[in-house]
Formats: structure tokens, sequence, C-alpha cells
DNA sequence: AAGAAATGTAAAAAACTATTGACATTTCTT
DNA sequence: AAGAAATGTCAATAGTTTTTTACATTTCTT
């Protein structure tokens, strides 16, 4: 499962400790999603594609 | 977080064991979704809105 | 080049999701 | 009403995500 939080995070001009207190988890949890360690519970992706203005499909791409 | 998954799957005609082998999961886990024992990881949510032809976001609904 | 800011990373623990096997209850069918 | 099918549920276990604390490395700014 890939996604492009990073390149969105950087858009929005946030760091990842800006994003983490947005959605509320810590810097560490974005970091380890950006960097592909684990994919995050369903309502953490969920609120980030509500605040890239986006849908959970268009920014998480579930690989066959 | 709400689920519509229950509707969903009664309009395939399928019962909760078709649609766990379907998306590889166990009957228990379909029961416990549909009951809101807890959320599915985002993979999992994202084979069945695929599955049913739909958005996570449509068949999943974050409460505030 | 130096210091500051941002990011990467690690280990241990907590919290959550999923499995297995089993049995109880409800719903459907006859 | 009885049996079958489907669903509900429980306990134990395994695997995954998140937190916390802490430190290392990279990148930015002056």
């Amino acid at each position: 499962m890939k996604n492009n939080i990073r390149e969105l995070r950087k858009k929005l001009g946030l760091k990842q400790e800006d994003l983490a207190t947005i959605v509320g988890v810590t810097r560490q949890t974005i970091n380890a999603i950006e960097n592909q360690k684990y994919n995050p519970t369903l309502e953490l992706a969920m609120k980030l594609a509500k605040l890239f203005n986006t849908t959970v499909e268009e920014l998480f791409i579930l690989d066959k």
C-alpha cells in the first residue's frame, strides 16, 4: 500500500509534527506512515483524506 | 464510526461467511465490524468498499 | 561553518484488529 | 414445532498500530 501524504503535507506547508497534532497522533506515527513502515488505522486514514480534501482511495493505493 | 456493510452485504445476497472469504478474513471479523465492535484495518475497509462498488467514505461514516 | 529545525529511527509498552474454536441464540424453512 | 442455517458471542492468542522517550541524522538558516 502506497500513499502520497508527504507531498500533500508539503503542499500545505506543514511539518510532520503539525500534521500529527492536527489529526491527533504523534509525529512518529506520521513519519512511519510516510515512510511506509505500516498502514494507518481506518480512522486516521479518513482524517487525513478529509484534511487533504481528497478521498481515502486517492490518498492510499492498494497494491495487488 | 458507523457503517452499512450489513445492508450492502444482504443486497448482494451474501452471508457473513461468504463476505468473509471473499475479502480474506473470518466470519467473526465481519460480524464484529457489522456490530461495531471495532473498525477494520484500512486495507480491509478498502477491499470492502471495492467489492461493494463504493468508496471508503460512503461505506464508513466518521462520527464527530 | 555553526546552530537550529526537521526528519529518521529504535525499543518497550499500550491499544487495537484478526484468528481460532467453541458454543449460544436467532432466524429461516419445512 | 422441529431442524437447519445464519448470526452472536466469548476466551485465548497472534499480529499490527500507536505512544513515549530518547537520540541520530539530515536539511535549513544565518
